[in-house]
RNA sequence: GCCGCUAUCGUCUAGUGGUUAGGACACCGGCCUCUCACGCCGGCAGCAGGGGUUCGACUCCCCUUAGCGGUACCA
């Protein structure tokens, strides 16, 4: 039978990327086994809800190719795939329940609920629903509103289900509470809504993240109920802040989209999270979404929660800047140095500009922050770098003899220019990189980037002797020594 | 409180009874060099604790501890 896996995300927030690997790894999982992804919308929650999570969540999934070969958009033979569209189908199968003896109507009020929950907590014992209208035969609609459907618990024996990479996992029946199937708004509970489409959408493999297993043995007391064959199940492992708790908003970014605004390229950002909780027993670090997909497998999965390393993260996005080709790379880098406001250069020009800046960058944003020079003249000299190489003895006077053997130039390239400075330096006497520092900060106002006379031959003759020309002036105004 | 899951360098991990416990990120040296980055070379650093089982435990079992999760008419 071929594979059949979903993700069944609940639109009410910023898809974050603790959510987005349990999607990784069910798409990779999928992909691997040529099965098909199904994804599901579990929009049960009418409180929650909200449009724009669900459009972010698209956009997410499509940001980072991970398609669906059933779902929202692209349809399917056992849709609807939005689960508020469902309703009648859950009616259905929760009266099928109460008339078959495994689920009650239930007309305790919230103020009851409540009571007999502190009640409990009070004499230290766990908070659970006390079964009041469990054999009281209340007869109903599942429409009604005064009036939930609750499951019923065998009250004795134990429940066990094989999780794939924890082995069997066993519950008291009695640790379970008498939970709610139906709502008294009419949708189902995530538990029951779960497992009908679990079932008639034929999920064969149910991958989700580790929360779940506390519920579990619920979901097979009621697919049991319904003489269901259970999906195979398989609980990934968390992801978890630097505190190793729960990853969350102060742990800084969460939400995916979040870290393609900050530069980091959707290859790598799923290579990362891959790599949190799988490896495919090697030493290899990078890998394609090729070779995730030809790798990826369950038995490589492990149990125990991993915490999200930035700095990894970034390094990886590094390693897959550092080897994109340059053309590939300034189509990557064009929406953000047209946001800049930047435009009238060549594509010569900026392919230039991106082969000498792609090892300098970590993240697609750098080349902006790290290159504004090749696109407008500095409006400002770093200030150490002035300390150290504008307010030093001499440093205008070479700047001056620059500006004179420059000016005699008449191909101003990399060579001639090099030839020209160690030429000053040899005959002043003086290090090149007296005469290295100071022009570098005069055109570019930074300390550091790539080699000066690569620099100097990208800039051009005209720029670069006027930029030195106001660091001149600037020199003559700021500081007093030279 | 009760129930459950987990446990190898700071972090991500390899390891499935016999290894000098391997790799990656980060960090620290060095080389390269006009700076920065890349690259290369080297270093620091780990089996949570206690009992078993075994000729032999990081590896298997139990307990403890710690972390995390669940305990809703949220998912």
């Amino acid at each position: 039978m071929t594979v059949r896996v979903r993700f069944a995300p609940s639109p009410t927030g910023k898809p974050h990327v603790g959510n987005i690997r349990t999607a990784i790894f069910n798409w990779l999982y999928a992909r691997h086994r040529g099965g098909k992804f199904i994804l599901r919308i579990e929009d049960t929650d009418r409180e929650r809800y909200s449009p724009e999570a669900l459009k972010n969540l698209l956009e997410t999934l499509r940001w980072l190719k991970l398609d669906w070969d059933e779902g929202p958009e692209v349809g399917g033979e056992y849709g609807p795939y939005f689960q508020s569209e469902r309703l009648d189908i859950y009616h259905r199968y929760a009266q099928e329940l109460v008339d078959n003896g495994y689920a009650y109507y239930c007309t305790c009020s919230k103020e009851r609920l409540d009571r007999i929950r502190k009640e409990a907590e009070a004499k230290g014992l766990p908070p659970r629903y006390d079964r009041h209208c469990r054999e009281l035969g209340i007869k109903g609609n599942p429409t009604d509103t005064d009036k939930v459907i609750r499951f019923k618990i065998p009250l004795e024996g134990t429940t066990t289900f094989h999780d794939e990479i924890r082995g069997d996992i066993r519950f008291e029946n009695k640790s379970l509470d008498d939970f709610v199937i139906l709502k008294s708004d009419g949708f189902p509970t995530y538990h029951f809504a779960n497992i009908v489409d679990d079932h008639l959408m034929k999920v064969t493999d149910v991958m989700r993240a580790e929360e779940w297993i506390p519920s579990t043995g619920k979901h097979i007391l009621m697919y049991r109920a319904f003489g269901w064959e259970p999906p195979r199940f398989c609980h990934l492992p968390i992801i978890l802040g630097a505190d190793r708790s729960k990853l969350s908003k102060r742990h800084g970014a969460v939400d995916v989209l979040e870290y393609r605004n900050m530069g980091i390229l959707p290859e790598a950002l799923l290579n990362f999270l891959t790599l949190i909780g799988w490896s495919p027993g090697t030493e290899q670090e990078i890998f394609s979404t090729e070779e995730l997909i030809r790798l990826f497998d369950k038995d490589g999965i492990n149990p125990a929660s991993g915490v999200f390393n930035l700095d990894k993260l970034v390094w990886m996005n590094s390693e897959y800047i550092h080897k994109m080709d340059d053309e590939k790379l300034l189509e990557k880098l064009t929406p953000l140095i047209h946001q800049r406001g930047w435009s009238g250069f060549s594509r010569e020009y900026l392919i230039h500009i991106v082969s000498l800046m792609k090892t300098r960058m970590r993240l697609l944003n750098d080349f902006v922050e790290l290159a504004p020079y090749f696109f407008e003249e500095p409006t400002q000299y770093d200030e150490k770098g002035v300390r150290k190489h504008f307010k030093k003895e001499g440093a205008k006077k070479r700047l001056n003899l620059i500006l004179r053997a420059f000016d005699r130039l008449g191909n101003f390239n990399e060579e001639t220019t090099e030839k020209a400075i160690r030429a000053l330096a040899e005959e002043t006497g003086t290090a090149a990189k007296f005469f290295i520092h100071p022009t570098r900060l005069a055109v570019t106002g930074m300390t550091f980037g790539p080699g000066l006379f690569e620099i100097l031959a990208t800039l051009g003759k005209q720029k670069s002797i006027s930029r030195i020309k106001r660091a001149v002036e600037f020199i003559e105004k700021n500081c007093e020594i030279c």
